[in-house]
Formats: structure tokens, sequence, C-alpha cells
DNA sequence: CGGGGTTCTGCAATCGTTTACATCGCGAGA
DNA sequence: TCTCGCGATGTAAACGATTGCAGAACCCCG
């Protein structure tokens, strides 16, 4: 008889779908939808017979359906360049903090080092799985000819600002960090430096060196007076650092690495060969992680607001995704603070002041 | 005239949809879809004419609904405890990899180690909104008295196992890892111990301490020579326990940490206070993250194939999803290995063998 | 008692796909 | 020639919600 019969409670299947509570109630959908949704415009009886009928069959909306629905799937793309890196993950945690709490879920989208996998990433946002994107990786990614930029979603980037690109960015006073260190090395009687690179075309990177070096100009350091190591981040290259460190003959008294994890790897390596930070040599890094705190010893560095970055860039689009804002080239440049710490000290030679 | 007419090539605001596709290839949106999902049932011709048009729409399937329709996501929630820890980034690493390359999206639910937000993510599953979850974090979530174990959703947990729960678990054979740390510390000829706990409610904190007690009294150790000290799995607690450790008389000569950021925390603050690791006192640690070769002395450790524990996880995770295997409390235990480096040395006052 | 305005509710369209079922055309076997 | 089978395609009903529109019920007032 009854044809397509559900139960009245829930389907032996399943979960309970609206038509289930609406059956339950003695309303219909719409009704159901209205006083979970706007419970203002339903009569009390109404919405107390639904609600009641909620609690009975455990219904809860199908985000999937409501998303078709309303042309929004209330998720957020975050492409980042390595989800294991303490730095990002930090930042990672304060994007989910603002995100959560706005009622949106976070994609992660890890690179994994490996730019490859943009294409990926691309794909789910073309289709239509995201209400906006997040880039942590300093690039636009594409996917066979589609650049990101033409999926008509929102886009915030952080961390490693894009050159000319249409979005609000966020990003940190780099530059600027990095001329405090050259001033206070240079304060400390340095005169001989070596600084420790990211991967060449890495934004933060030039902005990095270039800060350094404009901040050892000022203090009158000859360019010839820096010497400069390649690395790309992780501990390995502060260690390999610190081996062509120890081959020279004079050398440098003071180094400084654009991440404190080639700070740490140079720090251990150094010492291992038997020299003494800072007593010998004294060392800086970037970021700020925890670790730095625990180094032997502490690590002087540049202590970037990690949280305080993923919030402000999720705060920034959200309020594109709302339609709040219109998308426009801004850029928020967060402050730094210098760390001083154990790992630097007086250059040989120098009278302690 | 022509009634909800929309251009042939895509509509003026938005996206191209299946029925764009269609209208410019001359055939049904059926036939559209067939052709691109099952393309060995439509002609050759057709198909060719179909995907023709896909290029020149740039048509890409919308997600959202292809999911209501299928009524999956295709998307995996993973609770974990921070993520911020180094060792949690490597497990997700392992999960991401896995996942993405079965076309699975990874959903972080972070709990930033406040339990109250895990509620949150059982509505997500509720809601639908994905085809599994995978648990880090040592607990079955609820939300207002609905478990997440009656949203009829596979599951998997790993790292942090939990009793009696009825669905697949992975975890390492941490008692047996302790119990090795205890025979190499007694190996040495150390006699009094220390450990420093993790929570106590953890069911890692409860099998490594079980360990680290069944392996010293093998060795013949008295219950009354080990120390204990209260952690909780930071930096901060192994300092803190370094401070209750130097106000001791005697000391203990080794330390076994629960895990290795509470190792590193210890060294340092140790090394602070003008003690030698390993000449007064040795220390290990449990997780074998990257910093624990960095630190100074380098940390021996228990080393956890993390990324071996997520990709194990993701893919029992993806054989309940896909129905290959039923869900069942099984329990897939990884080897760990135990990497002596420079922390650990005999006790002081013992010959060097 | 009728008219006009609220307030509440229901009907049905809609979001963009997939897919069960029906249909069509065609070649082959009877 | 009729029928059967089969491959290729189209039609339309899902999937599970939201929402524009319109109708019903009610109230207040003249």
């Amino acid at each position: 008889m009854t044809p397509k019969r559900r139960s009245a409670v829930a389907r032996p299947g399943g979960r309970a779908g609206i038509a289930d509570v609406a059956r339950l109630a003695g309303v219909s959908t719409a009704t159901v939808s209205r006083a979970l949704a706007t419970p203002e415009i339903v009569s009390a009886a109404t919405r107390a017979k639904v609600l009641e009928a909620v609690r009975a069959t455990g219904y809860t909306p199908h985000v999937v359906a409501q998303n078709l629905r309303g042309r929004r799937s209330m998720m957020v793309l975050v492409v980042v360049p390595d989800i294991a890196n303490p730095f990002f993950s930090e930042v990672l945690h304060g994007i989910d903090d603002t995100l959560a709490s706005a009622g949106y879920g976070l994609l992660i989208g890890n690179l994994a080092n490996s730019a490859a996998k943009e294409g990926r990433y691309v794909d789910v946002v073309f289709a239509g799985q995201v209400d906006g994107v997040l880039l942590l990786n300093g690039g636009i990614p594409a996917s066979n000819g589609r650049s990101l930029l033409s999926a008509g979603v929102p886009i915030v980037a952080a961390c490693e600002v894009i050159a000319k690109a249409p979005f609000p960015q966020v990003e940190i006073q780099n530059r600027e960090a990095s001329v405090a260190v050259a001033a206070l090395l240079a304060q400390l009687g340095h005169r001989r430096f070596a600084y420790i690179a990211g991967p060449r075309q890495n934004v933060l990177e030039k902005e990095r060196m270039a800060g350094f070096r404009k901040g050892l100009a000022s203090a009158g350091v000859a360019r010839d007076d820096l010497v400069l190591f390649d690395g790309d981040f992780t501990f390995r290259a502060g260690a390999d650092a610190a081996r062509r460190f120890m081959a020279m003959q004079p050398r440098p008294t003071a180094v400084y690495a654009a991440n404190d994890e080639m700070a740490i790897g140079f720090l251990k390596a150094i010492h291992a060969a038997g020299m003494q930070v800072p007593r010998d040599v004294s060392v800086v890094g970037f970021d700020g992680i925890d670790y730095a705190d625990y180094a032997e010893p502490t690590l002087t560095t540049v202590r970037q607001p990690r949280h305080a970055i993923g919030t402000t860039a999720a705060g920034l689009l959200i309020d594109l995704m709302t339609g709040k804002t219109r998308s426009k080239p801004t850029l928020s440049r967060l402050e730094i603070s210098l760390v001083v710490r154990n790992s630097t000290g007086p250059a040989p030679g120098t009278a302690a002041r």
C-alpha cells in the first residue's frame, strides 16, 4: 500500500531527514526548515512541536544539501608548504581558531614541499568545494592552464607575499627585522658576518637578506665582509653551513640564519666541532619557534606573531567571503620583535661593555 | 522569448554547469555525466563531442552536487589533540599522503588541547559532512549525548588507543619500547631512576610508565629507586622536572621522559644549572622528533614511525569507507626502534666498559 | 459584516548532479 | 517480415535541504 513509506521516527538504514521531522511534527518541511533557520517567523506553538520532533528523531540538517541549495560550502582551503613545519602549524592554529568560530571548516592542502600537488588543490576550488582560499605558499597555484584567480573565489595570502597579487595579503616586517638584527650584531662589535639563506627564489629569503645587507651597510660594514651560505630552511642546511664555516680562515664572528631551524642546526654542528657560542661566534635565527628557547645556548631570534598572522589572514578572508569587503590588493604588516637570548654576545676580542 | 535561456558557453555570472555542456555537445545531461564517469558506455563519437564541449566551457563537475546525489562527501575528519605538535604534524602528513591519493580531502579537527571543542566535530560528522573519522586523541568524542559511534560513519583510531573501542586501531609498542629503555639504562650501570610522566589519564603515558616499571623490575631495581615527576608533554614540563630534580639528594642518575619535548626541556634546564649530560645524568626521550637529533647533547630516544602510523591508519579507514572490510576491533601494532645517541652514558662512578 | 493588513504555513521550484528506467534504432535470427 | 536483443541515449526522479510565492487564518476597525 503506502508507497515509499518511511518509518515515522527514522529510516531503518540511515539518518532522519527533514521530512521525517516534518511528518512527526505534523507540519511541512518548509516549516521545519524555518523553525530551525529563522525561529522568529514561526509561531511559538509550531516551533515547540518542531523542536520536539527534532529531538525525537535526532535530526541534524545535512550540510551537503544545505550547501547545494545555498551555493556555499562553509569550507576554506588552506594551501600550506609543509604542514609538519612548526612555524606553519602555529599559523594554522590561528587560522583554525578564527575560521571555526565563524562556522567555517578547514580543508588542508599540504604541498609537502612538492609544488606538483598544487594542481590538485586548484581543482578542488574549481569544483566548488570551498568558499575561500588562504595561500601560505607564496604563489598562485594553477592547474592545466587555469589559474586559481579565475575561479572566482575570495583569496587571501599570508606569510609569503605574492608580487602584484590582486587580493589582500598579510606579512610581517621581514626587512625591518633583519635591519635590526644587523644593528644588534654591529653594536656588539662584530665586523665579519655570514648569512645562511633560504631558497633563493623565496620572498621571505629575499626580504631578510636585503634587510640584513641594508643594516650592515648602515653600520659601515663592507660588502665583502658578508659571506653567504645556501640553505633550504632545514636543520641539515644549518649543519652543512657550519661545516663550510669551520673551513674558513679567518671566520666571520656572527651568523644570521633565515630561520630558526637552520640557526639551530648551525649551533649544533659548531658545538660538535668544539667551538663555543657566543664566545667564538654569535648566532641569530628567525621565526621564534618554541624550540629556539630550548636550544643550547638559547637562540636569539626574531619572533613572529604566528598565531596573529593566522587570525588576521582568516579575518580578512571571512570579510571577503561574507561580502563585507571587496577584494583589493592590500597589505597588512604585522609587527615582530627581536628577542635577544644567549646565542649572541660581544665579538671575540672585544671588551664586554 | 526563450524562457530561462542560458548562454551556450557559460552563464554570465558563474561557472558552466553540466547543462551548458550538454547543450553545446547536443546531447542530454545524462550522456555528459556518463561520458565523464563511465566513458566506456558511450559511443566514441559522442564521447569526443562531449569532451570537446567540456573543454570549450571549462566545465568542472560541482563536487557538492555529486556528493549529495552520491551520498558521500569524499572527505575525512581527523581529530588531533594539537596540530602544532611536531609529532602529530608528521602523522598528519602520512594521513594526508594516503588519503589524497585515494581522492579524499582532509578536514582538520584541531582540539588545541581543549576537549570542549570535541562537540563541534561530532556535529560535523552527524551533519554528513565526512565519510570517515580518524581519531588521534585517545577518546570517542560526543556532543550533547550523541556519541560519535552512533553516527554510523567508519572510524579508525591511532596513536592513543581507546579501550574497548569497536573499530580498528593503530598503535605502537609503547610498553616494549619502555622495557628496552629500562634495560639499556640498567645495563649502563644506572640504579636510581626518574620518570617524567605525561598526563596521568593518557594511555600512552600509562603504557610507557608501565613498561618502564616492568623493565626496571626485571633488572632488579627496587620500586623505591624510581621517582616520578608530573608533566604534560611540553618543554616547560621537562624544565620544571629538572628544577625538582636538582633539589634532590641523592639524585637519580638516569631520567626517562614520556616524550622528547619534555626530555629536551629537562636537558636544557639541567645544563643551565651546570650539570653535564650524560656525565652526571643520562636522559632518554620518546617519539624521535627531528629536534631530538639537534638537542645538546643529541637525545637518545624511541623513534616512532610517525609517517607510517598515518598511512596505516588512513589505509584502514579507506578500506572501511569503500566497504572493502567491515569495522572490527583490531589492533595494528607498529614497530619502533631505540635510537641511542649522546644523552646516555655509563652511570657516574661506573667504569666505562 | 466586510475589507484590509498581519502572521503563519504550505506548495513547489530550485541547487547541479547521478541513475533507474524507458525508448529508439538497428542488425540478426526465425 | 516479425521479433528479439542489445547498445546508445534520453527522460525524469531522486539526493536533502531552502525559499519565493501564494493562500489561509486571524485580528482590528469602520
